[in-house]
DNA sequence: CTGTTTACAATCGCTGTTGTATGTAACAGC
DNA sequence: GCTGTTACATACAACAGCGATTGTAAACAG
């Protein structure tokens, strides 16, 4: 019984819905094709017509929720000169708190980081992740490099990129595991403490 | 043709560096028993014979490099009063630069941290590592309670544990997604960062 | 109104994986 | 030298999951 657009676009939801559901109920590798087409009142037949496989079905899934690297990057050199280093605070501090505010970003993360297992059998999700990360991190150091000169000695913009890079992810992961944790003030406050750290005249 | 016992121990742990390499190679969950034991060249029922199942298998391969909690608890607290965050930050720049210097430790931690899914379906080796972290955490937050009064104004313990707590894990994260970062110097240097942040009177 | 395409459902064949049950040869103790 | 036990190998049964094919009714385009 042939659906009109707007159905099949409803089953195309249904289908990425129930993946998320199950995914991080039992993880991805541990739930079939056929539990989802169930648990999504459709069949198989719906998911393979839909979705290429497993890989391409988790890839979709993360896309609702990373943003574009073009759109961080914009975001972290659009305010270019003026404080780079404010705006990176902020995008971090989005970052965590947008977590806390999307529930689905929260199931959907929580999938990546707690309930996937990142191996090249799963496709190109694995290695756009990876290029996603590394490109975090050296748009954090352009960031710190533009400073340079207001480190505190010792202090490099590659380490001061991939201590805050690693904050970020922890901070990330934590949470994921154990939701109920902080408010914004609270984790402005952290990555203004760490930046302070890096920094002698970082002013919150 | 039954070995000897000195030989049963080999084949248990032939078995356990296989499931190692393949685990880390492809994924716990894409790993199936029999390519463990064909890798380690003996049959599925060797396997069955020194681990109940796969859940087990993982389990046992995960106390090969986890320090047992109590452990950690006695050298957190053992130098009591003394200097509490002093060591605090110690365990912290070991557990970073133990990884870099021991390459199973390294594979084994990539494995809990990018090869697995966490979910109860694997038994207790979840519940037990999610135990383990809390309880890193809450020592954590009892140390920084110690020094409460040297905090900066605004940071609490509990933020302050959290903070740590994510840098620690988001390192080990970074790190065990692309190892060859940094030495012992820098990893010092950035908890020292983060704790000069947290503190005003701390001094490397 | 009709042909084509869409959006699935149903079925099939195959392989992989698990758990268990049974066989078996050698070792260790007496 | 016999025996029970150990340390596996082999065999068996059952199922689950995938990918492909085929079927089909309804939507849509002309």
């Amino acid at each position: 019984m042939r659906r009109t657009k707007e159905d099949a676009e409803k089953t195309r939801i249904a289908i990425l819905d129930s993946a998320e559901r199950l995914f991080l109920e039992r993880g991805v590798a541990h739930t079939s094709l056929d539990q989802i087409a169930r648990d999504a009142g459709v069949t198989r037949g719906a998911v393979y017509w839909h979705f290429q496989n497993k890989g391409h079905l988790f890839h979709e899934l993360l896309d609702q929720v990373r943003l574009p690297p073009e759109q961080l990057a914009e975001r972290l050199c659009g305010a270019e000169d003026e404080q780079p280093l404010r705006v990176l605070r902020d995008v971090c501090v989005e970052a965590i708190v947008g977590l806390a505010e999307d529930e689905k970003k929260q199931r959907i993360f929580t999938i990546l980081l707690h309930r996937c297992e990142f191996t090249d059998e799963m496709g190109e999700a694995a290695e756009r992740h990876d290029a996603f990360v590394r490109q975090f991190i050296a748009l954090f150091e352009k960031q710190f490099t533009v400073v340079t000169s207001r480190l505190r000695p010792g202090v490099t913009p590659q380490l001061a990129a991939r201590a805050l890079h690693g904050l970020v992810i922890g901070l990330f992961t934590d949470w994921t595991r154990d939701p109920p944790q902080f408010g914004r003030e609270e984790v402005q406050r952290i990555f203004d403490t760490l930046l302070y750290g890096l920094l002698d005249d970082w002013r919150p």
